[in-house]
DNA sequence: CGCTAATGATTAGTGCACTAACTATCGATG
DNA sequence: CATCGATAGTTAGTGCACTAATCATTAGCG
């Protein structure tokens, strides 16, 4: 009996579980928003599409998902839902008619400046400070850093 | 112009945001277990539910969701794929045909031989300490405490 | 005892997220 | 300039996760 067994053993509590209280960790937080985007009318997935628009506009889907690290075949629907709100606009680009402008509407662009006072109430519901916001967000940035260096290279497609 | 405008602006920079660092972070640890997990035949969320019974069987749907941090709804389906994939067996308690007994088939057991091998086959693919590990995992698990303590109270039903 | 409230689980409905397959357009090359 | 491969987006199918509504059973109380 050595000591390798007993940790092993341990390794498989699902409280020992990195992955576990990260899931946990990421719904909880996304739940936290649920009351505060109600408001807005927009859901968290949502939330983040509308951030990623008011930093530029009009992108592209591939654009979009690009930088929110998901698959186009996710974003495609959700654009739908945020253009049947009312918040943005969906047109192909004239000089290539693949692609899709997704563009904000004036009540979209208008949604940012209730949107900016969000982060600071979340930041109140939470009890964090600027300071644990900002190092438990490096901590996760370093995760994702890692799980990008793996053996079974992603493959850039 | 004051700071607080400067802040206020650039904290609604997608980049500068916990929560999609958070949840990039989640699914991308998640989908790094997907190879691994993949040859156990579960997805990740059966295998929180697995390690979930090899720690204590049979047990019910309302046990093993607040185990879980997840609602009964999100389970009962969840549970009849692991039934259907031989690994558990639903039956009703003879003092209480209400609740379930969730339990382990021969298979079901035998299968936490080869997940032993899964926390440390993770640590390796991330290539984090058990140190590492164990700071993120407490610095999670700081998190979701706070998300409990916010100004409107869950109500534990 | 008999009724009512509470408990345990499931179902219906919505929305995310992924893979795989498909359509349409564009670009590059012979 | 015609074909062929790459690119952009959508659709189909599976599985999670949630809320709300439903059904069955149990427990509690007058």
């Amino acid at each position: 009996m050595t000591d390798v067994t007993d940790e092993t053993q341990n390794d498989l509590l699902l409280e020992h579980q990195l992955c576990f209280a990260l899931t946990v960790a990421s719904r909880s937080v996304v739940g936290a928003y649920k009351p505060v985007l109600d408001r807005l009318g927009l859901t968290h997935p949502q939330y983040l599409v509308m951030l990623c628009l008011w930093e530029s506009s009009p992108r592209s889907v591939r654009d979009i998902s690009d930088a929110l690290a998901q698959e186009p075949a996710t974003i495609s629907p959700l654009l739908r839902r945020l253009e049947a709100a009312g918040f943005i606009t969906r047109q192909r680009v004239p000089g290539d008619e693949r692609t899709l402008a997704v563009g904000l509407t004036p009540q979209g662009a208008a949604l940012r400046q209730q949107a900016t006072a969000v982060p600071g109430t979340m930041m109140d519901r939470l009890g964090l400070t600027r300071e644990q916001v900002s190092q438990l967000h490096a901590s996760m940035m370093d995760l994702i850093a890692a799980t990008k260096t793996g053996s079974d290279a992603p493959s850039r497609r």
